[in-house]
DNA sequence: CTGGGATGTGCTTACGTATTCACATCTACT
DNA sequence: AGTAGATGTGAATACGTAAGCACATCCCAG
């Protein structure tokens, strides 16, 4: 019950109580095998007598490193929770945190990235294709400061950049819809500006075009289940039906399939339904959605390698990571 | 294009350029009111032609304090997901941000904790109730931390405390689920041993009590959706089905519908389902869950004031805010 | 014309640590 | 025994900023 808030104990204090100097207090918390055992473990127990902690923001401000990375993401979405849940796990391991810069839309970037700059932080990843070509140049050319642009084609040449691969994960998705049988299809993209919507229907409307297969284009105007619920809708106005409907996102696809449901329509009965990031949402038995599942610890350990390792090799590496194909029951036909 | 990468641009630099003192300089970024005018303008200006921007690093060394709030939490849960989205958000209205130290087990708080220690954190948000008591204490008696546990009920008595009221949420469920008519009952709980889950069952029971409806506990054994999903099968294999399944948390609920539905029961019709908690999914259509929804926004706001409200008044505050009851179609009988 | 308050700026120091340099001691080999 | 190298420790400094103190200037009332 000894050490009770004394304050504010620093490596002076330490060296003071276990009879050395400063210096040697902080060489046993930061490189231990130079100090002789018999010293460290003195050291350690005055330490623990007087209840130490080193300080982070000092030593921080002396090594010129912070072990912190940042992330600057969209305030609220499943997918970048679930990617920040794994590179917070992966960074932890290593004895690193993450800081969050969440901005609440594309408008504003431009504030958190303000932020960023205050902080020496030792890398930062940036999250959403909603982050604009201009603001990422911007961190570009920040010393000191390793940016990774993580699934955001637009990237490409402006920063690293790590990406799972849209093109052929759409085109793997098309191509296993069509394989059911399907005579026409919708693609229902989240945001049209958004860079891996544009790929991912690229990738999707050419597939279907080499089996003579039209795909427009329908704009739900969110990465969200709400706008795939509300687009289910334009589905089931249209004219005419299509066999399969191919969502953005699985967010998206998710709120297609309750609004088809809702509608009336079977899904996969009436309609196929496929998604594209293999959110956990999707593998739920009340779904069992069809999509294209991210590697995203993959994608986290490279991100992080480009952050921390030395190499400081071929400036702009460009990792683009193949995702899996999950077959789900949404584009299982019952007898087909 | 000026002020490209001039590697380390410090206050320093900023005062010769604009021939006033780093004392000056600092002044205009953190109190411009104590400069004049013209000086002030003369500063910003050299500060931008170099690219000048303050090292928050070496602002909280010097001011004791970092505009940081760490957060201990799980490093897999959707509610906690929820949270922090919220909490990330709240703060960077204030030009405050976040720091995840996130844990994969009880088993692992202790690293988490280490870590928090370096940190010189403004305050501290304490969450799961996976927490151990003796880790709060530990945070308890760490002075200039204003910790709070977050829906922590065993942290009573020991740190400033925030939580949506569990009895009575649980209490305002099983009326409704005996209002719609039921006869029996069962507690599917997260983990037995989290106070969160203790309470929750015990309002449940003692309300069906009141109506003369027993209501034993099955523990689902964790907080995800597969646990429930799982916990299904204990319902199904069970001698007497129950007229009402009542689940520890909304992931948990999510679980056990579409495990019970997978077991060929029809939710509401054979059997009536509640959560609690009040996630997003908890709304989706193809669940349409009725829980009890946990105003997350107030949660946070009262946390925040906690830590930044200086009235250090009443040393251990505990602030308990009632939930809102939701009634979605899981509750809903055909005709009853 | 003088004195006191208001205003604006510079000098200096402190925040707590990591690291360089110098120095002392000790080991081992010729 | 003498010297080169290895090893352990201390003194001093730098990281970049904030803020107390001292001082100069200016304005206005007496």
């Amino acid at each position: 019950m000894r050490g009770d808030s004394a304050a504010r104990v620093t490596s002076h204090d330490v060296a003071a109580e276990a009879g050395v100097s400063q210096a040697t207090v902080a060489r046993v918390f930061s490189a231990p095998d130079k100090v002789a055992l018999a010293t460290r473990e003195r050291v350690r127990e005055a330490a623990a007598r007087l209840g130490y902690v080193p300080n982070a923001i000092a030593r921080s401000l002396k090594s010129q490193r912070t072990d912190i990375v940042g992330a600057v993401v969209p305030a609220k979405s499943e997918y970048w929770q679930d990617v920040l849940t794994a590179l917070s796990r992966r960074l932890a391991e290593q004895g690193k945190q993450l800081l969050l810069f969440p901005f609440a839309d594309a408008d504003h970037v431009e504030e958190a990235l303000d932020s960023v700059e205050q902080y020496r932080l030792d890398g930062l990843v940036l999250a959403s294709s909603t982050i604009r070509p201009e603001h990422l140049v911007r961190m570009m050319r920040r010393p000191n400061l390793r940016a990774v642009a993580f699934n955001q084609p637009a990237a490409s040449g402006l920063l690293p950049l790590v990406m799972v691969d849209n093109d052929a994960g759409a085109r793997d998705l098309a191509e296993h819809v069509v394989a059911q049988g399907i005579g026409t299809a919708t693609f229902v993209g989240t945001i049209s500006s958004a860079s891996t919507d544009q790929i991912r229907y690229r990738g999707a409307a050419s597939a279907l075009a080499d089996h003579g297969i039209a795909c427009p284009y329908v704009e739900a105007g969110g990465f969200s289940y709400d706008a795939g619920y509300k687009a289910a809708a334009l589905i089931l106005d249209g004219a005419d039906r299509p066999d399969a409907v191919m969502g953005g996102s699985d967010e998206v696809a998710l709120g297609l399939i309750d609004g088809l449901r809702t509608g009336g329509l079977d899904v996969p009965g009436d309609v196929l339904v496929t998604g594209f990031d293999g959110l956990p949402q999707a593998s739920w038995a009340g779904y069992d959605l069809t999509t294209l599942v991210q590697p995203i610890d993959v994608l986290v350990d490279a991100t992080l390698a480009i952050i921390f390792d030395d190499a400081r090799d071929a400036a702009q590496p460009e990792r683009i990571v193949p995702g899996t194909l999950r077959e789900g029951k949404t584009t299982r036909r019952g007898n087909g």
